[in-house]
DNA sequence: GTATTCGTACTCAGAACGACTACGATTCAA
DNA sequence: TTGAATCGTAGTCGTTCTGAGTACGAATAC
């Protein structure tokens, strides 16, 4: 129902929160659905992009799942920001390239400023780990 | 043509550096979409913000237009960034609100993160003034 | 009075996003 | 070997957002 949100970035967080309950069980895409209020197929997407970054596995068929490659407290939030954004734009602050020399100025100046703020914004989230997001880490049970 | 993007931003900053030319002489919207490669129905609109923010004042009727009400120098982008975004999110970082206890931590862990980069970013704006970003401020004329 | 310009409501097209279905491929277990 | 479970992924659909564009009334200058 809601719209304009980088609800890839929560879920994958989410799910990764998740993975680290269950002493570390793989969890299937379907169970994980019911935790986060989110399709299935969708999980898989965004958790395909942990699997390239190598944040988590996955195997087909019973008994399969996904499961972390290392502990919650070794994974930064900067780490997921990039497996699930890659080089995305973040805010897109440069709009169209204009044809007078004073807006090609302006749209390179904001260019600039846009990469900068990303580097800034990524910077602060290398500085969080998933395990900090639990609230007692490794003594709740997700219902 | 192009998608997902600040766009307004872009306009709104764009639209400042023209006001600051000319010698401060009114400009109309037409004028400006002229060298703002969008539509001056929209110009009007973002424009509108930053009149509701005090940035710029506009007149209607013949001779009439748009003009600063400060010194490019004096105007920062936090300033345009808070007049044309207001309050609307910025990253979206928290998904849908789930129902598992675990899920809500991290949604509002999340929300509060959200909020911290978004200050981060506009602060950094706030160090920013318009005339930064005009190339050999008031020595070129848009064409 | 006429031309100019803003203010704003309205509609339209395109892009993006997530939900959902479907189905093949893979893996485990009996 | 069969069947169930699960991933991988293509495809479609509906919703939402954004900017483009049109239209027209109100205000202003000459």
């Amino acid at each position: 129902m809601p719209g304009p949100l980088n609800a890839q970035f929560a879920v994958a967080v989410h799910a990764l929160t998740l993975l680290t309950s269950e002493g570390g069980a793989p969890q299937s895409s379907e169970q994980m659905s019911r935790s986060i209020a989110a399709n299935p197929v969708h999980i898989r997407r965004v958790l395909g992009r942990l699997r390239e970054a190598g944040l988590v596995t996955s195997r087909p068929g019973a008994k399969g799942g996904w499961h972390l490659t290392r502990s919650a407290s070794a994974v930064s939030l900067g780490d997921v920001w990039r497996a699930v954004q890659g080089q995305s734009p973040v805010f897109g602050l440069h709009g169209v390239q204009p044809g007078c020399p004073v807006g090609r100025g302006v749209t390179t100046a904001l260019t600039v400023l846009d990469q900068q703020l990303t580097d800034s914004v990524v910077a602060q989230l290398d500085d969080i780990t998933v395990a900090a997001l639990i609230p007692d880490f490794a003594g709740v049970e997700p219902g």
